[in-house]
DNA sequence: GTGGTCTAGACCACC
DNA sequence: GTGGTCTAGACCACA
């Protein structure tokens, strides 16, 4: 299946988006060699072009880095990745409590209905 | 300005939940007199029967009723409006709950950083 | 408003039913004077040939009778009335009858099925 | 043979009685697999998209379900099937008694009636 | 002009 | 071929 696109943000920076989620999330391991531009813009049923500008941009991030006849890997730098990570994260903070404020929820509320989830997951059931 | 729909749900199901938002944000008050179809259509840029599709749905769920010849209606009834709210505010908080836990954080994690972001906003002063 | 009719039955025949079923009601009361065949086609909304020739069938069958100069009038026999009422019920009864059996009703189920009416209707509240 | 409707209710939601009434009555049996859309709305003469809206109105009650591509199944659940059977009952009685009281009969005229249909049937002997 | 219904025809994803 | 979605354009009843 090809991926899904909004049609408002242009393809490539979505392919960034998605691609740094899968390092961070270690779906493409640390140091790992990562599929040819060509299978993974098959993959993401884009044209390689469009891939390779994401790699490009990723690796300008310094999240991979490509060598001329190896092919392209993951950075070695955790810190990297940690960063990347946090970045991703705050992002969707944001955009989460853009989110729920505009429905009316104060941070505190948020911050009470987190604690309920945190609770729901941890025992399995206290109380049918 | 025509909105944007991602490829990868219909659009009457994007249309009704941009709708039920901006019902619950108030953007369309309780009881009050919605644009007619076409114009809703014309304003979001898609076809009238699509558009008339996604509003049966939010009058099937109540969050509207409309009247033969004077036009559609917000519900008056504010607790549809606010479990409409807390239907929306649960379904975001699942979504970034799996966001976030895909990217490796905790519950406990993501709590805390809701309580910097509270306290950034509370007060103005920032340690970095 | 005009009336309502299906299109697989020809519309005189409509007309003629739903003719009987208002003489039968009462509507046009025995020996009444009934409107001209021009308003009568108007109220329907059909062309006046064809209640013309509804109007035929009644008198054929009895129910109405014309005098050329002072117009056309319900038949003042009751027994007459009365067998058209009996007929038409009939017709309802198997109508009935067929829709019940073909959902798979017995007509001891269909009698209960009433009596459960009748003790609904009777009383109007034993037990809340 | 394509289907006759009448021009007072929607098509669609005729649709939806009939092919109610078909489940019910085991046209169609527990579990089976229905003809597809296409064929559904070429067998009762509508667009398909018409049979389609019915299909996903007979759907959304739990009369049957759809597979995206394997087809469309009549509901497992026969309970289901049993509360629609009876829901198309009480139409039915309601409808036939409001006719009947219209036409002047009591209800124990017409339970009279029935009971002699009863009769009528169970024994060949008729003494009209 | 409003909501509602219907048709015809097209396209998509899935297998 | 299946279900599903979308569009374009038409018509109706109502007021």
């Amino acid at each position: 299946m090809t991926w899904s696109f909004q049609n408002d943000t242009p393809i490539y920076a979505q392919l960034i988006h998605t691609m740094k989620q899968q390092i961070v999330a270690g779906v493409y391991a640390t140091g790992e060699k990562l599929p040819s531009v060509r299978d993974l813009a098959a993959e993401a049923g884009v044209n390689p072009n469009t891939m390779q500008r994401a790699l490009t941009e990723l690796e300008r991030e310094g999240l991979m880095y490509s060598q001329r006849t190896a092919g392209r890997f993951v950075t070695e730098d955790r810190n990297m990745i940690e960063a990347a990570k946090k970045a991703l994260a705050e992002e969707q903070v944001k955009r989460f409590l853009t989110a729920m404020t505009g429905l009316g929820y104060e941070i505190s509320d948020i911050i009470a209905l987190l604690e309920q989830e945190e609770n729901k997951g941890d025992v399995s059931c206290q109380q049918s």
